[in-house]
DNA sequence: TATGAATGAGGTTTCATTCAT
DNA sequence: AATGAATGAAACCTCATTCAT
């Protein structure tokens, strides 16, 4: 039998009992993704860890990739809302503040479950359906430059959505780098306060 | 009883006829990777596309693991020369042509084979053996670093190795999003300025 | 990555279909044991002949290994089986007529199935795993050395359990090699006949 | 490639080079086949540590199974030559003289290279050309019933090659399974007088 | 809907043996 | 005679997926 190429969670779960159920798998796949890493992963595992039947987990998820897929978009909505509601919070406040905050926020989408983050960025190949989905950062361009837009006097840069792009890039690398190279790092202002500069000097006059 | 072995390379071939076998072992590695990716790839296909058995693959790597591993020395390799030549060749010239330089090498080294660049990045899990392996970086810091060094008083940051480290991971990040996602751009000089400028304002004063 | 496993079944087969292709696994691998020999035995022909994928195979044995443990371990539990009635039968009797059972029980274990008798003791490597489970000699002379205890003074050596090893060893080699050397011997009494006098001359009186 | 069918050792080694050759190949195959057991033990192990190229193993030797068969001839002369010159020597003694003699023979087979009398008697298959060349004791049997016949009178078993067949079983397989249980048995002289009462009492009168 | 037994393509790896040099 | 690179059949084993119950 070959694997199928069907990407798309099979059927929204409609009871409340299932609902628990792709909770449970979900869960389960974080848990053994981030103890087996995303090759040495499998499905029966999973089903197992999930206290669910494989067959179960064949019914509401048509592959292991629809699998980590499912759980990569709940991963990418959860950033794309932090980084929206700082944004919506704070974008009265000066450029340096919003700039600052948004360095910070970074560095707490990876602190939060920093080995699934790993996961996500440094295992699971960017090929195939994983390619649209693993790319988060496109959305956040376009959010972080439609908030340029709206201070545009005050920023250096003409061709905004290379800047976002470039910002975007940077705190993104800077920020997984650290986490992996040197966690104590990011819990220092450190590293935090020169990005922040970085940014700042890029991007201000 | 099957052990799991080494990582390394085998035993370095002796005779002529060998080193053409393990050549034509890596050039076969490289077609694959790029024509299949990193977990499509598999020593049959390897040794296939080789014109060698799949004996003779084994008796000069134990695993598909050390085949990579092996590609990606030698192109670290030759992207730590690369840095440590224009380095060299510029250390006497001011701040700024040396950040541009470093800035067009780091977009050279997309340009010359993206593909497999590209497995190499974003395809080969940072596990296992290839932990190691995979971070160039690390070397290339130390470089800047000691390269900072020499230009101290021209320099705005104090911790010469921690701004070594945002500098690569900036421009690495950026140089291969844009390749992976608007190639063109890559080519024109609208991105490397932009870098450079980036650096530059970070950097120096 | 490819752990070598664990020797024990994998897991007990739980449903009654399950039940039978476990069934059906073990007798093909008698099957082909007696067909093949240990060595040139392999799973794949094992599963084949029990008219059963490889993969069903490897669900309830981790190797070759498992699968001929699996067999030697009833074997051998049949064989003692067979001593420990045979004795509780005949514990009132005379010493003689016991040892007189005893070399006719053993000469029926290798009549009953000889060639995979033949199998177990003369091709499989005793080692690793079947070190252990190969050795029912050691349980034997347990038992046969409880009963000599409530013979004792009927008992010629002091050293019961030396005497017991003695007894079990002579009598499962003479019968062994003529049951490979010559089978119509086995089949009169002349060397069950034999091996009594041996046994009673040596321990009575 | 299949594995070839021809036993017999290639060509007899003229010249002094030669001999050393082949003494050196089979010295290495006694030490790859006591450290790793037969079936773990594969040529090219065997020729590296000859100090020998695998092509010259093979110029000696068609087979693995040659060597070994080879390495067991040597071994068996060795036995058979110590059996008959102790019975020349001892055959004007008492029979008791003789029997106890025996044992101690055999005791010392077990004693000289225990590992590599094990390899034979437990790891390699009596199938194939390994049948014929394990049963030294087919041969042993035969000198000592001609002896018995020269003691015929004394002999209470009127069928001297039974009796000499049970005895070599009988002396095998106990020193054999006490090398193999219990080493310090061996050294003791318990075990070797018990043995021989018990030949004393089966064949005198 | 849930279960879990069954499937089998396909990958990995070894090692006896050959043969060009 | 010796060398050792090359061969490839053949074994091992996994795991995504299906489907009868």
């Amino acid at each position: 039998m070959k694997p199928k190429n069907d990407f798309a969670p099979r059927k929204p779960p409609r009871q409340i009992r299932s609902k628990e159920t792709v909770d449970a798998i979900l869960t389960a796949t974080t848990r053994v993704l981030v103890a087996d890493g995303y090759n040495a992963a499998n499905t029966n595992r999973i089903a197992e860890v999930a206290g669910v039947s494989i067959g179960s987990l064949y019914q509401y998820f048509p592959s292991k990739e629809a699998l980590v897929a499912a759980l990569i978009e709940r991963h990418n909505n959860s950033i794309i809302e932090l980084v929206e509601s700082k944004l919506a919070e704070l974008k009265e406040k000066p450029l340096e503040k919003v700039l600052a905050a948004l360095v910070v926020a970074t560095i707490k989408v990876h602190t939060v479950n920093p080995e699934l983050h790993r996961v996500f960025t440094e295992q699971i190949p960017r090929v195939g359906q994983f390619e649209k989905v693993l790319d988060v950062e496109k959305r956040i361009v376009e959010i972080l430059s439609d908030y340029f837009e709206t201070e545009r006097e005050r920023i250096r840069p003409q061709n905004l959505s290379l800047a976002a792009f470039i910002v975007v890039q940077t705190v993104e690398a800077v920020t997984h780098a650290a986490a992996v190279n040197d966690k104590d790092l990011l819990e220092t202002n450190e590293l935090s306060e020169e990005i922040t500069i970085l940014l700042s000097r890029y991007l201000i006059n």
